[in-house]
DNA sequence: AACGCGGGGTA
DNA sequence: TACCCAGCGTT
């Protein structure tokens, strides 16, 4: 199971040779640019590439170089990175893009240990970065290496835990290539992406059969171990979209919850699915005027939107003002009109309901 | 060490 | 449904 020096080299051998006729041509393969590379494994976190593709291409046009981010408001870096999801990568990664600009003269640190410092960066993309771009021999251990190494190598402890991913690492270093630690990281990644799959691999045309710990012992459902606790919170909100004219009262989130940075329109949460607006309390005085002074239309659907631990229940009223007198908003809000609503970072939700709505 | 953080694809 | 995806930051 754990391979000597020797098997080390064969391993190495065969792996690389796979990855060479096998892989797929990405960009961020094309390049050495640590700024591109590091934009690539940002976006890749907890994303397939054919998620993230597109979203690659958007931003290495629209910010070619990690100045051209560094430049770039936080508003229009989160409205290119909509529909992304956990946006704080796009917030940590603006935050990096200036600091490197600023401290580093807009140089990449080129030492893993060194990338580790920067926001955004743990020890997977840190890794990734200093092996793709400097060809430093650490190795960078995602999902797919979790899943890889555990099978061939039969690593039976649990891949989520500490002491489960300190065996990882450490077995890591050991297999890693010395001569092309670059190629190697890229092959392990893309090995389990193509070949060692979580469901139903292949394995009678894999390479390793015939060293594979999971397929001598039939386990391939069993390794990886991920021992997750994941409990799903219901929320129920309720969102009162404020028009007047073609102009929406939106604010954006902020503090600890979903969607921080992005924008949403008045909410009001409740405990239990709302069939009318009135058994929703809102002790808001302002938010009561505008109610009053406007006319309710309530959009049929209740949404269902399911986060990885949220699983969110939604219903939207459209609140409309008549005329065009200045009416006091609640706290925060302001009126957007449709180009600027456009171009707002919103929840990928918000987004779809104003295109049913006709309104996007 | 545990928890929170999106959205989409697949079996 | 359940699981997974080139994970990270906060507490």
């Amino acid at each position: 199971m754990i391979p000597d020096d020797l098997e080390v080299i064969d391993f190495n051998r065969r792996l690389k040779s796979w990855y060479l006729e096998n892989h797929r041509p990405l960009p961020w393969r094309e390049t050495k640019d640590p700024y591109k590379i590091w934009l690539s494994e940002v976006i890749l976190q907890q994303t397939r590439v054919a998620q993230g593709l597109p979203y690659y291409e958007r931003f290495t046009e629209q910010y070619p170089t990690v100045f051209d981010l560094a430049a770039a408001d936080e508003r229009d870096v989160l409205r290119l990175w909509q529909g992304l999801g956990y946006y704080s990568r796009a917030r940590n990664m603006h935050f990096t893009a200036r600091q490197v600009v600023a401290d580093h003269n807009g140089k990449f640190p080129e030492s893993s240990e060194k990338l580790l410092k920067l926001k955004g960066l743990g020890q997977y993309t840190a890794a990734a970065i200093a092996s793709f771009a400097f060809d430093e021999a650490v190795p960078a251990i995602d999902g797919n290496v979790y899943r890889v190494m555990a099978r061939i190598f039969g690593i039976q402890s649990d891949m989520l835990s500490n002491e489960g991913k300190k065996e990882f690492w450490a077995l890591g270093r050991k297999v890693i290539s010395q001569e092309d630690p670059a190629t190697y990281n890229q092959a392990m990644i893309e090995f389990g992406a193509l070949q060692c799959v979580p469901a139903s691999p292949n394995c009678t045309v894999c390479i390793f059969n015939d060293r594979c710990f999971a397929y001598a012992h039939q386990m391939q459902g069993q390794l990886p171990v991920k021992i997750k606790k994941l409990t799903i919170k219901h929320r129920f909100l309720n969102y009162f979209i404020i028009k007047q004219g073609d102009r929406l009262a939106m604010h954006e989130r902020r503090g600890r919850d979903i969607w921080k940075g992005l924008y949403d329109f008045q909410l009001i949460e409740s405990k239990s699915i709302a069939a009318t607006p009135d058994q929703l309390t809102n002790p808001d005085p302002i938010f009561q005027n505008v109610l009053q002074n406007g006319r309710l239309t309530e959009v049929p659907k209740v949404y269902t939107h399911i986060l990885t631990h949220q699983r969110l229940q939604v219903r939207f009223w459209w609140l409309e003002i008549p005329g065009a007198e200045r009416i006091d908003l609640p706290q925060g809000m302001a009126f957007y009109n449709h180009e600027e609503v456009e171009v707002l970072p919103k929840p990928i939700l918000i987004d779809t309901v104003l295109r049913e709505e006709g309104y996007l």
